[in-house]
DNA sequence: GGCATTTGCACTATCGATTGCGCGACCCCA
DNA sequence: TGGGGTCGCGCAATCGATAGTGCAAATGCC
């Protein structure tokens, strides 16, 4: 209330009550019952503190209890539907437990992983949550050093417990359905399916690629190493990918499975270039999920991972620390073409 | 390196390398050269320090300092193109000039929000970016109350600097291109332009709405009041609206502008209700800029707000705070149909 | 050689909140 | 009236880092 621009502490609340500071931390954080403070000394205090506009100064809160209710979360960027609906599940419930989240984006770089990893630390958060790791056993040794809880989402460490989709059974319906719309193009160097997108020494993109070469196996069609570009899953590798490879086919395949939604704007950015009758012999699959991509000129169908549960998962394990490092697989969804999937937070906007 | 599961601390240092804790502090903070502090010694301690895999306690440092080494933004929900790309602008700046963003999500809540500032305060944030705010004068109030500096984005306050989109203008250029491609209908009450999505009371959507209102009526078509439809941004009551403009009118209107993405979302999941040729009467536009969106069953003529500049604009009011609670506008694009734009991180995903 | 500087570092208070401990006042009961 | 117990609260240390000040040893200068 009084404009003083100073932030008004325990002090000041100590002076205006005429309790000793000691007093008033213990009427305001709530202690005050165990140390016997009289309920009228609490109510004054808190009177004058509401009047001050006082809050409780976290940084001299988390240095003295060696908490700072803070907890961390590093995903790979923000600009990604699937990451950023993440992000949302994970605030919303570190805001419920009364944690405040940190959410930080490693750009998929190593080292900027792990000087966000060491900042974090830096600030005792309290709790980490890494998705998307890029190199998880490096930051399990730096969350080892300094005694930090973490967990690993979307793609797993060794060193901590892990929830990631079902990248290998995703993969594989999402390839069976390919397959089975596929129609039979004249040029058989286009009638196949390809895989498109990802970093091949991933994890997550690994298992999809694993799925993709068994499923083609299995129905007597073993891929040849030139369907499968990990290009990365930036736009731009994968636009100048699609390019190449439609060069090469001289057209567009009998399939693509398009290994993530960022992969995919790239694709798109070279399929603006396309007649839409291109698309009429080809069934393109995305791995994630994304409405307006659901709804394309040509029909897409999409696996969507489940990152609310994920994380719903992640702060589980984090409860109920398991003894061995386990992975936690959460299955995804094949989502019908043309369909839009309404999510947990579709009632805001 | 050690594995103690504490973290080590300067007195651990300074026990270790003979050195007093001011000493080590001053060779681990920088502050050395102006305090007389050998070379070599700081060598020493750094080594050490590094062996113990040392590393400041951020909030001990910010607790004597007054300064946290935090900044904070607020933006409504983290699951959306347009807000997750500013984080992501936000964050690589604040980064840069070695700050760590804290970005936390309001969901269009008020009272959540300034809970949000109340918290950010507590944890002594150097300054604040407010985006979409939902009670700015509110946020300014309490932002005052701590003596914080802070700037609106997106959505302008009064007792701040604010950058925003030049809504008006947006919106005009998006409602004469929907008029100079709407095709004329035999029904009169379809024959029309609707505007949907967005909170009518807020200042971004109040803006769009006046342009919409003046183009149409320099048209020679003054709209009706039935032709807006402020339904809010989230993608179930954008559905409804969709649902129940359609039921009312009989059909498509000629043209629709929709404001935005996560109504456009909303949208979406009625229009995949119809079949592909429904659409040939109408044109489509929408206050936000999709890659996929731009590509869908039917042309969307869609307006991208430069978000990254929005930011980069905000970071400079920060560092130059004029006297007058200025409001910057920056321009928005008309992206044309069907075309991807690539923006600023597209060679990351 | 004596005195003034400079060098290199240690001492100690401090930021704001929390917490173990202790102390006086009061009450109860014998 | 005295002893034990409870109430209500204050004192002082503490968390880890920083910064003002002081002080001995080394160096420079005439």
């Amino acid at each position: 209330m009084t404009p003083t621009d100073r932030k008004s502490t325990i002090y000041d609340i100590s002076r205006l009550s005429g309790a000793s500071p000691s007093t008033v931390s213990a009427a305001l954080s709530g202690s005050w019952k165990s140390r016997r403070i009289s309920e009228a000394t609490v109510e004054t205090i808190r009177r004058i503190a509401a009047e001050q506009g006082y809050s409780t100064n976290m940084q001299a809160r988390g240095l003295r209890q060696a908490r700072s209710g803070l907890v961390g979360m590093i995903i790979p960027l923000h600009d990604n539907r699937y990451f950023s609906s993440m992000s949302q599940s994970f605030e919303a419930e570190a805001r419920d437990r009364g944690l405040m989240p940190v959410i930080a984006s490693s750009m998929r770089d190593a080292r900027e992983e792990l000087r966000i990893v060491e900042t974090l630390i830096s600030y005792a958060v309290e709790s980490l949550f890494i998705a998307g790791a890029t190199d998880p056993d490096a930051v399990t040794r730096q969350c080892r050093a300094a005694g930090m809880r973490h967990v690993f989402v979307d793609l797993p460490g060794k060193g901590a417990p892990s929830v990631i989709s079902d990248n290998y059974e995703g993969a594989a319906i999402l390839t069976r359905k390919l397959l089975s719309l596929q129609k039979p193009q004249d040029d058989p160097a286009r009638n196949r399916l390809f895989f498109l997108g990802g970093v091949a020494t991933t994890y997550a993109t690994s298992r999809r690629i694993e799925a993709f070469r068994d499923t083609l196996t299995a129905a007597g069609l073993p891929p040849s190493d030139d369907q499968v570009i990990a290009c990365g899953y930036s736009p731009k590798s994968a636009m100048a990918e699609t390019a190449a490879l439609m060069q090469r086919l001289g057209g567009l395949p009998a399939g693509l499975f398009i290994n993530s939604v960022t992969a995919f704007e790239g694709v798109l950015g070279h399929f603006v270039h396309l007649p839409p009758k291109a698309f009429d012999a080809s069934v393109i699959g995305c791995y994630d999920y994304d409405p307006f991509a659901a709804y394309l000129q040509f029909p897409v169908h999409m696996v969507r991972q489940d990152s609310h549960e994920l994380i719903a998962q992640a702060w589980q394990l984090l409860d109920r620390p398991p003894q061995d490092p386990v992975v936690i697989e959460v299955k995804p969804l094949l989502i019908p073409e043309r369909t839009i999937y309404i999510g947990p937070f579709s009632d805001r906007g």
